[in-house]
DNA sequence: TATGAATGAGTGTTCATTCAT
DNA sequence: AATGAATGAACACTCATTCAT
């Protein structure tokens, strides 16, 4: 029995594996299309039966691992700060100047909310609701201290070498560098209206960006920005 | 026309006045109602009974009056912006200095937002609904024209003296003036979370209008900001 | 216009009545579908669905008028129990001796159960969840005093004439008057096939009657029962 | 069977019989948590989930050993059944005196439903199922049989004595018998909430047993009941 | 102008049961 | 023998909207 099961140890990887992997990999659709629901239609708006069919999973089972829409969607919230969390860790600005790490830094924080845009919206139904879903989250302040360490790091360098002013508040500094990315892009629809310009144009992204980075600059400070 | 209305005038003091001022009444106390029930809880969780009884009106006369929710979500944004505009529009910044002005209309900009909260959640649900409620408005289109021009002139007069750089987008300075603000407000509650900072306590609401005014003022080149 | 009034009087009772009469009606026949639903389902097994159909009424309307289905199961509980002891009260049993109105009352209990069988899976149901339904209700507790009342009058009458032994508890009496019959009609089911005897055949309802009125003579010590 | 069973004793230990042991135990323990919820929440409030998870035992188990829901519920019934008739059987009374041995049988019936409450309302809810559960069991009737031959010969024990009077029908007096416990005691949320009376107080208890067993003596017509 | 009654189409959630191993 | 995954049908309850007056 042993030597069978040595034998069977590797057999079993494709037999026992998909098993647990299924329980796994419904959990995982189910998240995905969750979050792609709550973000194209808000907690209020999302459909439990659409979130089923488009994770192509039984909507009983919705229940069976999330218990029920609004644990769903404090699943997602949680995934999607620790996502945006972990990426921003993985920069690796270390090795940068501290005017350069600040730029990527700017630019980053952009292209995510360009590239995950269900980010913007999954925060402003988070806060529509009063933050609520996020509260007894451990996690999430973890990450958020680390991502605080992360910009204080930065702005002490360029104190210490003497390129950015004394003073700024690594948080207000984080604040300003979301919101002037944020703002854009979720109001982007409204903003086109009112501003009568393409807010999603290639090239008006661009400026945006640029824009972006030099209010940065020069709010830290940085000479010749 | 006036000849008519002042013949009309006494008249209707009597019989058709009260009768089309309570009407007049009732659709003001219906959209105010709306207005904050759509603030409190989003488009999609707004629930047109309450709206009814907060205003103290009969659900029919929503319908009467607006046609359907959604028109009436149309209107009360609409009216959302109307009502910002005008506020700017009123600030009178023409006598004061570029620098000046600028400050003014930052902290005008923050205290609007913080006094009416309800126009951040409006806002936030028009986009998730794709803008669509504000299109086909040209009045909405009008008012922000006028907004833009008074930036631009603040703007203008800087470069003018000399105390601003050339070059700045009136609609990105806009833009940026806006963000600023109105993402440290409707993020307030996710933000006091991962911050584990109050956002709303006095002096944290203080110290945040300060670094915002110093942040656009080294925007605009603003020597001593 | 007041003669039309005058005139309309009579005749506005055939046009405005059924306009309050509709929504009174309504409830009524909501009401009535329920017991019978409740009754012959429980209140778990009990379909909402099912008591608009059987009501001819939409579903919406049962919880505009009574808010839940188990405060719909409250009610029907609290007005069958109320129905129950109004007609006890209409038995006017003052003017027959004590033994006949003893014979009477029993004989009453007897053909209510027969009658409204619904009241006994009512009850059954009631104690199923523990009594939960009745708490609070002021009007039940009045309605089985005046009932309590009543026993106590004919058994004292009894006694004061020497035809009733003394020390009886009205509340025991009355719950083992209750007991005989329900117990028989409650159970007919099972009753039915483990005595392998017809419970509801004519012969033998009558036959258990008899039975029961014989032991509630015999235990108030009644000469020749 | 007894030498197989020794040969096979100590093999079967260690792999054989601690299988079919877990299985008989399973069946057993899946048994033992239906009756328990059965009797909690009816046939149609109990859950399948709860009765597995009470049985610490897989759901499929369930349907494995009872088929469905319903039959589960017909095993448990008949179960119960089979339980109160074999107590019932194991009295007795055959060396008492009538008198004592009609007391001893009214007071064990009191006591087995105080004992076993979930008897009670599993035979509310066969009855509520119109007794469905409980036809086309032989078992059944069988065990009845012998009850109601028990009383009987009680009762004819008496008459021949001259201490019972002639003509009472055993059923009848079976049925009277269960009736005044089980009323009391299934009745006993409600009836506690219209008498203001605490129905499961230790002296209530003991006086409504010593007021069944005089309504029994008086009944039959014993003297100095 | 105003209103109470009524409704159909959904909405989150639950449950007994079966599948696959 | 035992189990975790999956499902379809149903269920209580809600909501924007219309009817009738």
């Amino acid at each position: 029995m042993s030597a069978a099961g040595a034998n069977k140890g590797r057999q079993d990887m494709s037999k026992a594996k998909p098993k647990t992997r299924d329980a796994d990999a419904t959990r995982a659709r189910i998240l995905a299309a969750a979050k792609q629901e709550f973000a194209d239609y808000g907690l209020g708006g999302a459909r439990v039966d659409v979130i089923a069919e488009r994770a192509n999973a039984n909507k009983r089972m919705i229940y069976h691992y999330f218990g029920n829409k609004e644990a769903l969607f404090r699943t997602v919230l949680v995934s999607a700060y620790v996502d945006i969390r972990t990426a921003e860790q993985a920069l690796e600005l270390d090795h940068l100047s501290p005017r350069e790490a600040l730029m990527k830094l700017v630019a980053f924080t952009w292209n995510y909310y360009l590239d995950n845009p269900e980010f913007l919206t999954l925060v402003n139904s988070a806060n529509l609701h009063k933050g609520r879903h996020l509260q007894d989250s451990d996690e999430i302040i973890q990450v958020s201290r680390q991502y605080v360490g992360l910009v204080g790091k930065i702005l002490q360098r360029g104190v210490d070498e003497g390129v950015f002013r004394e003073g700024i508040d690594p948080v207000q500094l984080n604040i300003t560098i979301a919101a002037i990315g944020y703002y854009y892009l979720t109001n982007r629809f409204t903003g086109s209206i009112l501003f009568e310009r393409e807010f999603m144009a290639p090239d008006r992204l661009k400026e945006r960006l640029e824009f972006n980075i030099e209010t940065i600059l020069r709010l830290v400070g940085a000479e010749n920005p």
